[in-house]
RNA sequence: GGCCUGGUGGCUCAGCUGGUUAGAGCGCCGCCCUGUCACGGCGGAGGUCGUGGGUUCGAACCCCAUCCGGGUCGCCA
């Protein structure tokens, strides 16, 4: 290049009118208006400035550039004749005195228009990802991305935490998802692991006397992908808090998120701290999950009393939970739709019915429910216009089925979902086990590392059968956003006799936990502080943040629905004498019979 | 792995009850156009309709199998 760039494309202003400037950057787009007119526009990372050809010879020139080369123009500024108030160098053009090509794009065609690739099917934008990231409204995403990290890693060491990288070749762990594993070299027929979370390591750094602790650390888990989940690899805000409580750490993470939120936020009202906390138990039953959406206004009821023995062979003996929407009016054909999307979100049949503006029951299951009308009516203070969608099973089946409904029927009325907010909330108080439904056995329900909410004594009471340890709740707590499981954490069970009771009730013992977890049993028999931690998504933190509804539009170069890099081709074979190294064999699986 | 849904020029999509020459917009190529900004006008190239098999006089369309996406459940903190 024989002149750096003067400027940027998003940086001339009318007040640089009559200065020669050099400017570099994609030709995004010609638009040739005749032999010796023609306006190129110049993109850069910072914007774009249109560069207008007004002699045949230089028109020659870009004739030959393909777009989407990149070029370097010198040449005066001046004010435009025509302004665009529609982009920040709208008032001023520069013409050229020359124009170099800088860097070739050889293809005329391209595999998708840069800015309209977000239309484009997703394998080939992420076959193409750096063309589908050249799109400025794809491009700010990761931008975005960038600046929310910063804020987070300024806001978390303003609170006095150290940011404090852990081992990535690590042991593998017998708990939770599938590992990611990689051979061992030097130790024949042994493997390294990548962490799932740096969540044993955080505790021994709580262990080893760092009083606050976090870490933006990658995260690998080997199970499937969803819209708001990447298969492979992910990133948690890691923190872990020594001689700390619960409110502890719910208080850092208020404090840190909300400005965040207020900040980078698409909606710029965020629930102000203290968030509510909800009992696991409490969300279950109003809203049939553990991730409600607190933007939509109304709440399940439990119609088990009026509705189940109407006649109606679907709710004969069932728990019947209802959502009971008032000023209701969708279409029928909007009814029908959410219907079958509940249906194929959870496979159980859902009903419905509704009172129309002179009060008759009318549609749906309406034949079963109008001879009962006036109870129904007065059970759950029904109205003219009102709507009721109802779920009936097992308690746990119906109260499930209704909060995905009413999850939907949020989206199909603005009217009781205000979309434009961040409401935050706890979820607290999660059961410390569950009945598994393979083994029919206590296990336990989420991880084994969490402090019982009453300590040795109540896991002394559950052992003595005094009470049900289906009742002892944990300290672990969920940040939900908007539905979405925001944030995970847990006051830990850092005292090894806790520990090994706490196995004793599933049926396991000091060996197994010796087994399990060997560095972080061994060092809490060395004095281990109390001490919680919890670990946000960074991922969904952006998706929210952005109102991306795929994650993959928040990462740099994410991996397709099935753990593939479509652009560098992971994974690849490797060479036999990689495999040699690591003293691999491969086995492939068997192919179906062909017929 | 189960269920749902899709695969038609480079991109996005239409294509009815199976009917003979598979269309549109964008992009690309050529010509025209002295103020465009999603520039405009005229013309053109480009498709074995994911793949294999079957039904039929005839298949993009119907049937079977298979591959590849996307959503969802299982799984997953």
């Amino acid at each position: 290049m024989t002149q750096s760039r003067t400027h940027n494309c998003n940086e001339l202003r009318i007040g640089n009118v009559g200065e020669t400037v050099t400017l570099v950057g994609w030709l995004e787009n010609i638009r040739k208006v005749s032999k010796n007119l023609g306006f190129l526009i110049l993109r850069d990372f910072y914007g774009t400035t249109q560069i207008v050809v007004e002699t045949e010879e230089m028109m020659n020139v870009v004739d030959d550039v393909n777009k989407e080369s990149t070029i370097s123009v010198t040449g005066v500024v001046r004010e435009r004749s025509n302004k665009n108030p529609q982009i920040a160098t709208g008032d001023i053009e520069v013409t050229p005195n020359e124009i170099k090509v800088l860097g070739k794009c050889t293809y005329n065609e391209l595999p998708f228009e840069i800015n309209r690739s977000k239309e484009a099917d997703e394998n080939t934008r992420l076959k193409y990802r750096f063309l589908d990231l050249r799109n400025p409204e794809v491009k700010s995403k990761i931008v975005l991305r960038s600046q929310v990290v910063a804020e987070l890693r300024r806001l978390m060491t303003e609170e006095g935490f150290l940011e404090i990288t852990t081992p990535i070749l690590t042991a593998s762990s017998p708990e939770g998802a599938r590992d990611y594993i990689v051979p061992s070299r030097k130790f024949p027929g042994k493997f390294y692991a990548l962490p799932q979370a740096p969540q044993q390591f955080k505790q021994l750094l709580m262990t080893s006397g760092f009083d606050r602790y976090f870490q933006v650390a990658p995260c690998f888990r080997d199970e499937d992908a969803r819209g708001d989940r990447t298969p492979g690899e992910f990133y948690q805000l890691d923190m872990e808090m020594a001689f700390a409580t619960q409110d502890d750490v719910l208080g850092v993470l208020e404090k840190v998120l909300v400005p965040v939120f207020e900040k980078f936020g698409t909606y710029k009202r965020v629930t102000p701290a203290p968030f509510k906390r909800i009992p696991y138990r409490e969300a279950m039953e109003k809203y049939g999950t553990d991730k409600p959406d607190l933007r939509i206004d109304f709440a399940l009821q439990d119609a088990t009393d009026v509705l189940s023995d109407i006649g109606f062979d679907p709710f004969n003996g069932q728990n019947i939970e209802v959502c009971v929407v008032s000023d209701f009016t969708a279409t029928r054909k909007q009814i029908d739709a959410l219907i079958a999307d509940v249906e194929v979100q959870t496979a159980q049949k859902t009903y419905w019915f509704r009172m129309d503006e002179q009060g008759e029951i009318v549609g749906g299951i309406s034949k079963f429910v109008a001879p009962v009308k006036d109870k129904v009516v007065s059970a759950l203070g029904l109205k003219p216009g009102y709507f009721v969608g109802i779920a009936a099973g097992n308690k746990a089946t119906a109260l499930k089925t209704a909060g995905v409904m009413r999850s939907k029927l949020g989206i199909l009325c603005p009217d009781h979902m205000d979309k434009e907010q961040y409401q935050m909330c706890w979820i607290v108080d999660f059961p410390m086990y569950e009945i598994g439904e393979e083994s029919g056995k206590l296990e336990f329900c989420h991880n084994p590392f969490s402090m019982p909410n009453g300590g040795m004594d109540v896991l002394l009471k559950a052992e003595k059968g005094e009470i049900d340890p289906l009742t002892i709740s944990a300290f672990q707590y969920d940040l939900v956003i908007n539905g979405y499981e925001s944030a995970s954490g847990a006051v830990r069970n850092h005292d090894p006799e806790i520990m090994v009771k706490a196995f004793n009730l599933v049926g396991l013992g000091e060996n197994e936990v010796k087994a399990k977890f060997p560095a972080m049993y061994n060092a809490f028999c060395y004095g281990a502080p109390p001490h919680a931690g919890a670990a946000p998504g960074v991922d969904r933190m952006i998706m929210l943040l952005t109102g991306e509804e795929s994650i993959r539009e928040v990462i740099c170069f994410p991996m397709n629905k099935s753990a593939a890099d479509v652009m560098m081709g992971a994974p690849s074979d490797v060479d036999q004498k990689q495999l040699d190294d690591v003293h691999i064999a491969i086995k492939l699986p068997e192919k179906k019979e062909e017929n």
